[in-house]
DNA sequence: CACACAACGCACTAACTAGTTACTTTCTTG
DNA sequence: CAAGAAAGTAACTAGTTAGTGCGTTGTGTG
């Protein structure tokens, strides 16, 4: 009977890309401390050892792991184009984009609960995340000021306290489900209370930023 | 030379709840999964063995910790007593009692982050927390009723969503507060940034709630 | 083809950690 | 005041976990 013993193929990029997406899914379902580097090695069909060589130890890998969440999102933010819709409906397709984006991705939530139960301090070594972002705040700072040029939007909300609402009011229904799903007695997870939800979301951010709402 | 030895004073009350504080901190400051037996026992100046004698063990521990976080937050609200206010008056009590319940108490904020990284099954097992919450709901629905019968309140607004938003815009900005200072680039902690937070958010509830915003 | 280097794997260790065993000290009550 | 119950302690165990030393296997290049 001949075996044919499957060849190792070795790819270096492709291990390093399975670690990085276990790493995600491990570190966002048990947060840093509590996620195993076993299982990250495990899950990604990788020795343990390849992820001390590419990535360093498990701290560095948190951080580039959330290094890639970040842009991510922002990636896809970036690929909106409000610029090219009236105002009003470019401010919806923001908050709608919000939602969808957290319900899509949970991990990203989990990832960033666990960097600020750690005080940003991976972040912090990044240097790389600022940049994104102020991207990202004078994008929508351009979007209230077209607003506000195209006689929509009232004049002088801050974009910085605007965006912090888009996102609270996703993240915070999304992030606590479990426990908001017992205290209010309803699967806050249903398809119709995710519907509902965005509803009441995209109402509260137009009543709060156009004239006529 | 006569050694005078300090006598060891038994309080199994007073033991207990050092480590309940103890133990608060140490899962506020670490979650679950990173908090340590052996560090709320010295927090607690008590042996570690008295732990798992008055609470079993760790999980149990951790959920009797967030049974007793959520029982005080609902205690301070309902002493409130928002029924004795015009309801314009009482919303904006409830938006202010929230956002410096969070600031004073940011354990709180931890600790049910936790709990929804387990996905709640420690409260699952609780049972006294849908009433306090009912209560808590049906307070709030009360104050949409008597607002709209004065007039001042629009009419078909769920409880249940205004509750979650009114968390939301707090919690989502002080759970996130170190993230949020190094991507905004500016200290959201600082004294006048909690101030115009505030105020942002008193704004943002009032427009989506009042007829005349 | 040979050789050097990169990818990969095994088995180990040193430190840590939840929970326990066996004991001493203090308090309470008949 | 004796004796048992309750409060408290120290040292231990069994299992886990991040990180590593060192050897093996595949691969691109001269």
């Amino acid at each position: 009977m001949a075996v044919k013993t499957t060849r190792k193929i070795r790819d270096a990029d492709a291990t390093q890309a399975r670690i990085l997406a276990a790493a995600k899914k491990e570190f966002a379902k048990n947060g840093l401390g509590g996620a195993r580097v076993d299982e990250i090695a495990d899950r990604a069909k990788a020795n343990k050892r390849m992820i001390y060589h590419y990535f360093g130890n498990k701290e560095d890998l948190f951080r580039i792991v959330l290094e890639e969440a970040y842009t991510d999102i922002r990636t896809a933010e970036q690929a909106l184009e409000l610029e090219h819709l009236p105002a009003r409906d470019a401010l919806e397709k923001l908050i709608r984009f919000t939602w969808e984006y957290y319900l899509k991705n949970p991990e990203f939530i989990t990832l960033v609960n666990s960097e600020n139960l750690h005080k940003a301090r991976h972040l912090k070594k990044s240097g790389k995340i600022e940049i994104l972002f102020k991207r990202f705040v004078g994008m929508v700072g351009a979007l209230l000021d077209r607003g506000v040029e195209e006689g929509v939007f009232r004049p002088g909300i801050d974009p910085v306290q605007l965006n912090i609402t888009i996102a609270a009011i996703g993240y915070y229904y999304l992030t606590n489900r479990f426990t908001g799903s017992l205290v209010f007695q309803r699967d806050l997870m249903a398809p119709e209370a995710l519907e509902e939800r965005l509803a009441f979301n995209i109402e509260t951010i137009m009543r709060m930023v156009c004239v006529n709402p």
